[in-house]
RNA sequence: GCCGGGGUGGGGUAGGUGGUUAUCCUACGGGACUGUGGAUCCCGCGACUCGGGUUCGAAUCUCGGCCCCGGCCCCA
């Protein structure tokens, strides 16, 4: 019987893991660069802190179980909860801003389909305390520069205002849940849903038009101006509009110009509170957003002190799609450099003494460890494309030599053994 | 949870109106070939997603499960 991987689980190969290692290590680089330090969590928490965040009915979304111990416990379907958990305990008291990252898995019990994965790596951040325009700038300009340095192309970055519609809506009395649900229905973009949310819950017919105006609105930084032409300028509104403007000009100071002014953008999730950013990449199908983010208060809901932070996270798998979509990936030849093999199996333990100084010296080796046939091995580092192979035999060793044969042009050539190292540095351009 | 399309050796595939031993490529093991042998040739290994039904007979028709692909919901 065979047994299968579960349900929305991949394994990963030599040539994928290669690829995610690289994308990985880049996107680590670049956070560092920024001044974030890397924090890990662990992988199940206790279900309450997800159930705290997102309400009940989370449950249905996420694997959850009971312990030995009869402890409630969740397989965590994100990373931010668990990061505001471990801050509050660990790091309330430190010196503010607190800029972290992270990069691990989450799991989340729904359908797979495309970009949709039960097992999910996500890579992010959060700067803690410390809200400003200046800090969601630097923090969109990272994630910015993480899919420039990857070499990304065609990515949209769209940045909202909460505040804005929050207030808007609040001016025309609409609080509470019911102004949740509707920035739920905007959030989904679905316009004729939220014509006819809008007149169930009798809306004015200025807000309505306002808000159906608003959330059509996308555009460079030009757009700002049209909107505080059409809000008439509500104190709370216009405010929240001055700190998207502000923001604005601070990315244009971190050398960030290229984004989507879009206040259709709402983020089904309340505790967002203003600044709020997702990156779009066409093509990937219905999962066209890799990130997401914004500002919002979530300590405060876990216990801690009123303090706001910024944060985002890349779909690791979603960033991996679109690069895979753009053929940003060079085929990957061998890890392997260099094939060390005896010509007769009597010699396999001078094979062996040859391949280990190679590898002290740093150069990826393999060597025959089952005495192969030679044409099973020349056909072997072919199809792997492994380049040089060191042919051990007897009468080369007894003048002290071996031969090295380059498997690109067939070239064979004799080496004394204790120039093999330097011989084939000077070969692999080290 | 709902809707559509799928599932044939390790990877990629042919066959599909039921009928001998299921096609081909590749990979893998062995040989021709005990120091030049990466080619070629030969041999070998290895599969019809699982279970029920129809039938003399099912990879093929049918029902259900599982899994994969795409979409809805929701989300990253």
């Amino acid at each position: 019987m065979e047994i299968q991987k579960p349900r929305g689980t991949r394994d990963f190969l030599f040539n994928e893991m290669k690829e995610r290692k690289g994308v990985e290590i880049t996107m680590r680089r670049i956070f560092e660069t920024y001044g974030y330090g890397e924090i890990k969590t662990p992988v199940f928490e206790e279900l309450s802190l997800f159930t705290t965040k997102s309400g009940e009915g989370i449950k249905d979304q996420i694997y959850h179980f009971q312990d030995k111990g009869g402890r409630d416990l969740a397989l965590r379907p994100e990373l931010t909860a668990p990061v505001a958990r471990m801050y509050i305990k660990e790091l309330q008291k430190t010196t503010k801003p607190v800029k972290m990252y992270y990069f691990g898995s989450c799991f989340r019990y729904e359908r797979p389909q495309a970009g949709r994965w039960r097992q999910f790596w996500q890579f992010g951040c959060e700067l803690i305390g410390g809200k400003s325009p200046g800090s969601e700038a630097e923090v969109i300009s990272m994630a910015a520069h993480c899919l420039e340095e990857l070499g990304l192309e065609d990515f949209e970055i769209h940045i909202g205002n909460l505040g804005i519609l929050r207030n808007i809506l609040k001016d025309a009395n609409i609080q509470g849940n019911l102004q949740d649900q509707v920035m739920g229905v905007i959030d989904k973009g679905d316009v004729k849903e939220l014509i006819s949310l809008l007149e169930n819950i009798d809306v004015d017919d200025n807000s309505r038009e306002l808000l159906l105006k608003l959330i059509e609105m996308k555009g460079n930084s030009s757009i700002v101006k049209d909107v505080e032409a059409l809000i008439n300028c509500s104190e709370h509104a216009c405010n929240a509009l001055f700190e998207l403007e502000e923001l604005l000009e601070s990315l244009e100071a971190f050398g960030f110009s290229n984004y989507v002014v879009n206040l259709g953008i709402a983020r089904g999730l309340d505790y967002y509170t203003g600044t709020v950013f997702e990156i779009y990449v066409h093509g990937l199908g219905a999962q066209k957003q890799i990130s997401g983010g914004g500002t919002y208060n979530l300590i405060e809901i876990f216990g801690g002190e009123n303090v706001e932070s910024t944060g985002f996270a890349f779909g690791f798998d979603r960033v991996m799609d679109a690069l895979k979509k753009q053929e940003k990936f060079i085929e990957a030849k061998s890890s392997v450099d260099v094939f060390v093999t005896p010509i007769k199996s009597d010699l396999k333990l001078k094979a062996f003494d040859i391949a280990q100084k190679l590898r002290k010296n740093g150069i990826s080796t393999d060597v025959d460890l089952v005495g192969k046939k030679l044409k099973k091995i020349l056909s072997y580092a072919d199809t792997l494309g492994i380049n040089y192979v060191v042919l051990v035999g007897a009468m080369d060793i007894e003048e002290g030599n071996v031969t090295v044969k380059d498997m690109l042009t067939g070239e064979q050539e004799k080496v004394k053994i204790e120039n093999i190292v330097d011989f084939l540095e000077h070969k692999l351009g080290n």
